[in-house]
DNA sequence: TTGTACGCGTTATCAT
DNA sequence: ATGATAACGCGTACAA
């Protein structure tokens, strides 16, 4: 069967396609009796607005991109997909997620990007842009807000986690417990792509200076650079061989996310060292591994993160005000076992 | 600045806006030299087509929905989201994910889906249809391809789990470790909306009647109906205590699926059965938390069913043939820690 | 409140 | 190979 179109139900209405138009859109005034008979006849002919049309003739495409640095089958890209989802969702927004891997695909996306109206907005999770993107994203009218991003200059608004805050968090548990010796332990991080656990990294070095750690009793370990990404075992195997090289080994040690503190706990296990009892871990992100493996960790809830993404965009798109355009969510210590006071033999 | 149109694009290169247009999609016959002064133009005026417009035109929405039977965050609807993403971006198309909990979200989705030309495609991730659901689907022109779907015939292709074959290869396995008593163990289904997990209940009792197990010897477990979700530890209390007062204790158990089984696990140990030694455990999925908790379980690769639905997607947009138009992954064993052969003093 | 008529930016058909 | 022009299906001033 042909899809039927507004004439049809206006037609067998008995009313002009305009009348139709606003009575199924339900915004415009159109008296009772004449919503229904519209209603009823677009009923029985199946018909729905195309969505298309609707947007060509209104501008408004009602689709919003969500841009991820990252897989989108990733914890936090998931999180946030559906936290997004959820408030956009249900106001007639499609979300169409994309990812970007590699700083290539990143200059052909943003060169392409601007130009067309293919949305309404864009929300970018997880990675910094260069100069040229935002040139791009900026050349555009598309409202823009940032998950995580450091710099949240090149947006509308922003929202994320607040990484000192969680680093500064752990490293005060840390001397808490006694630890006199502290590591933190990353990946390489390529420097065109900056993500959120270089914050990490300097979140950590800065928490130890201000609680009293010496240059040599915070140290700061990261994967060598390496092309292909490393397996979390085979990172982990060569984190904590630089580790144990240590001229003094430290009690205790943060990792730059879950994973690489449960593949160095793992490690380390296999290398006949307790933890917690020989040397305490924390992990970063609280993601459902870490329940699992039963892991002191920072939390950070990329759900809410999204849900927060998507009231933003609602706001930009409507100009309503956000209250604070920039946002960052406070992180939470949440104690498991892989941390423990440091027995006084060891101090 | 206000958009280029296409008919700018043709004025500044001096052609029509029909040679713009066949330039830029590099489809139909134009001069090289022509399609080099578009190209030129397009991209002085930071030109590129309007995906809505050319829907409209064209009738190809370029767009394709993945809706799911839970929420996007979700280990395997992000895996399929992933796969289903990695084939289709590149090819043009968006995909906008969605997702339906409940019969009423349901019942709704379906009355409004299939009246409007909103896709080009749809693909279906882990539940049934009821017949309504199914009309409409039909009474649409939308190819339709499932992911684990039970009952394959209203689609144009399907690809799923062979819940069977893992079944069967987990229940094999235990008799080759020597258990004579098992169980399965899983939540309660409702009726309403059937899941890759029935299947799975199904399968269980299949095998273990194939395999010599008497009506005695193979229990299968199911939490009692409830109104909200449980969660995954109040679940496996409520199972571990039925399991504990069963006449005859088993010595190994299959559970529903990967969180269950961890839950199960966990709960065991707090009840001081040793897992593997008292008590055997499979789970099902290999999802990530299953490495972390040394699980034995069934391997489903998702992120691989979602790319094979992308596939049969653009054949179906094609018209080019599926091999198989309906597929099932075949399921891997995956041994870890929690399975382990019964000690002889136990038999 | 309802109807008329034009425009949204492209593709597709038919000439040339 | 290229150009003119009619759809595509709806939103929206403006008029009634």
């Amino acid at each position: 069967m042909a899809r039927a179109t507004i004439a049809d139900v206006a037609k067998l209405a008995g009313v002009s396609q305009a009348t139709v138009s606003r009575a199924l859109r339900g915004v415009d005034k159109v008296t009772p009796a004449t919503r229904a008979k519209v209603e009823r006849a677009a009923d029985r002919l199946n018909f729905t607005l195309s969505k298309n049309a609707s947007s060509l003739a209104s501008g408004k495409t009602m689709r919003v991109i969500l841009l991820c640095s990252g897989k989108l089958n990733e914890w936090f890209n998931a999180n946030v997909l559906q936290g997004v989802y959820e408030v956009l969702g249900p106001e007639g927004y499609d979300v169409s997620p994309s990812f970007i891997v590699d700083k290539k695909e990143s200059e052909r996306y943003f060169a392409q990007l601007p130009k067309n109206r293919n949305a309404d907005a864009i929300v970018i999770s997880s990675f910094q842009l260069d100069e040229t993107a935002r040139a791009e994203l900026r050349s555009t009218d598309m409202p823009t807000v940032g998950v995580n991003i450091p710099a949240a200059s090149f947006c509308d608004a922003a929202i994320g986690i607040d990484n000192f805050d969680g680093m500064f968090k752990a490293v005060r548990l840390l001397r808490s417990l006694g630890h006199t010796r502290i590591a933190f332990l990353g990946d390489y991080i390529p420097d065109d792509m900056v993500y959120s656990t270089s914050q990490r990294t300097e979140a950590f070095l800065e928490a130890a200076e201000e609680n009293g750690y010496d240059d040599g009793d915070a140290a700061v370990i990261c994967a060598d650079e390496h092309g292909v990404t490393l397996s979390k075992s085979d990172l982990a195997a060569q984190l904590v061989a630089k580790l144990l090289s240590l001229p003094n080994m430290p009690t205790a040690i943060c990792a730059e996310t879950d994973q690489v503190a449960i593949a160095v706990v793992k490690e380390l296990r296999e290398q006949r060292l307790r933890v917690p009892e020989d040397i305490s871990v924390i992990g970063f992100d609280d993601a459902d591994i870490a329940q699992v493996a039963d892991l002191t960790t920072i939390r950070q809830d990329p759900l809410e993160l999204g849900r927060n993404a998507g009231r933003k965009v609602l706001s930009l798109l409507r100009g309503t005000p956000l209250n604070p355009a920039y946002e960052s969510q406070e992180a939470a210590l949440v104690l498991r076992g892989t941390t423990v006071r440091l027995p006084a033999d060891a101090r």
